[in-house]
DNA sequence: ATCATGTGTAAGGGATGTGTAAAGTTCGAA
DNA sequence: TTCGAACTTTACACATCCCTTACACATGAT
């Protein structure tokens, strides 16, 4: 599978952020300052580069510079709220594409499909394909009578159109996705909120709970979601 | 690998966009004005032009008619933000297709490839050509009773015209090209304006509410754009 | 039974997102 | 140079969300 280096001076974030993509197929390398990640991204080892704009030291710009200087591998670039950045700077330097933190790790995956598919012969027509956030098996999401359809953001159950918020849209995603696996808090929190669960961090539980009530108001059924004490939740195997 | 000529005035972007496109495996040639342009693209040499329509001297316009009165090559027109667009009918002369400045350099590498892979006699392989989404090729879009002729930014409502701005223009054709898929801000910005969308950046949501605005005077519909809160927007499925 | 820890969830207020008018800016045209 | 259209930015009202807190209840260990 496609070997992918994260430059990224957010330890936490970045080993989350590994693990994630790790259970998506990829394999991930994982360096915290500008210096490693050039000499990295120029090794030839790596399919494609993920680059935070703010670093201390070397920054994400002067990185992407460097890199392209000798290499037309893929980089997108991650940017944190609050970046002051010409962006013209980084487009002219040829960035594959931009993603605002905090990014929803499916978008991530998204695109990084989208940049490895467009590298790989340019056969699919670029734009559609960044214009694409999601791929076709993403097209419809079915456990149950539950309906996803991650592309329109649309929930329903039984045919009945479900008003989610994003949060309790992810977190519903996310527990399709792994079918019947459990989830732990942690993991949900960076997959569905895009950060670290911290330490009295009720948020996953809340969303929840809300979630819960609107499956329940739309199905009748309470037990759709079951929790897994000390650990996370599950969604119940449907049908 | 194709030769691609690029006739564009502007000597600093026409330098930055042939490494880019150097990059991206094609071999590029600049000049910098239009008569070098007519003979240069009358030469026979390159497998398509790349036209800009603002120059001094013979402009984009005339250069066109010129190469078309010997010529069939490919031509893809480049636009700078804030031209008047309706005397860009020039278009009906046999351009291609036609980019708004600023571009995002991966949709351009996009069109270029859509446009030589049309050019080529459709003996391409596999998925590709006709069913892609960013193929420009279409002389008509319809979604309801909403109809778009990209090729002369030419847009209707129930057979009645509207008027639009480029920025709107484009937002609807992003937005009718995705039928009834969501897109998030930064795609539509990256899409509709050519670059990523900045973190207190508002001006999808105004373009936006002033599409909306020409929408609704012209249906009467108001919620033919539907906002998908904490992401982006989506076209309600027409009819 | 008691305690420590985990979970469900209501509620409040701060944070964030959205719509849109209006002011400011840019840039080509006259 | 001035003018004007289009675009961007700012401002503010309003809607909605989400995080935190608080507390009741559940669970498991001792």
């Amino acid at each position: 599978m496609s070997r992918i280096l994260l430059i990224d001076d957010d330890i936490e974030l970045g080993e989350m952020l590994a693990e994630y993509l790790d259970g998506e197929g990829f394999e991930i390398t994982v360096v915290h300052n500008g210096h490693d990640g050039i000499s990295h991204a120029l090794s030839g080892e790596y399919a494609m580069a993920l680059l935070d704009i703010m670093m201390p030291g070397i920054g994400g710009i002067e990185v992407l510079r460097q890199v392209r200087a000798q290499s037309r591998m893929p980089i997108i670039m991650l940017t944190a709220k609050g970046d002051d950045v010409d962006r013209v700077v980084g487009l002219e330097l040829g960035a594959d594409d931009y993603i605002p933190k905090p990014y929803y790790p499916r978008e991530l995956v998204a695109r990084i499909r989208a940049v490895l598919r467009r590298a790989d012969g340019g056969r699919t027509s670029g734009i559609a394909a960044a214009t694409h956030i999601s791929d076709r098996q993403d097209a419809l999401l079915e456990r149950g009578l539950i309906t996803l359809e991650p592309a329109r953001r649309f929930a329903a159950f039984d045919g009945q159109e479900m008003d989610l918020t994003v949060s309790e849209f992810n977190l519903l995603e996310t527990l399709m996705r792994a079918r019947d696996r459990a989830l732990s808090k942690n993991e949900l929190s960076m997959t569905v909120l895009g950060r670290p669960r911290e330490v009295y961090d009720r948020s996953i539980d809340v969303h929840m709970s809300n979630l819960r009530q609107k499956l329940q108001q739309a199905s009748g059924d309470a037990s759709l979601i079951e929790t897994v004490r000390g650990f996370g939740y599950r969604l119940r195997q449907g049908s």
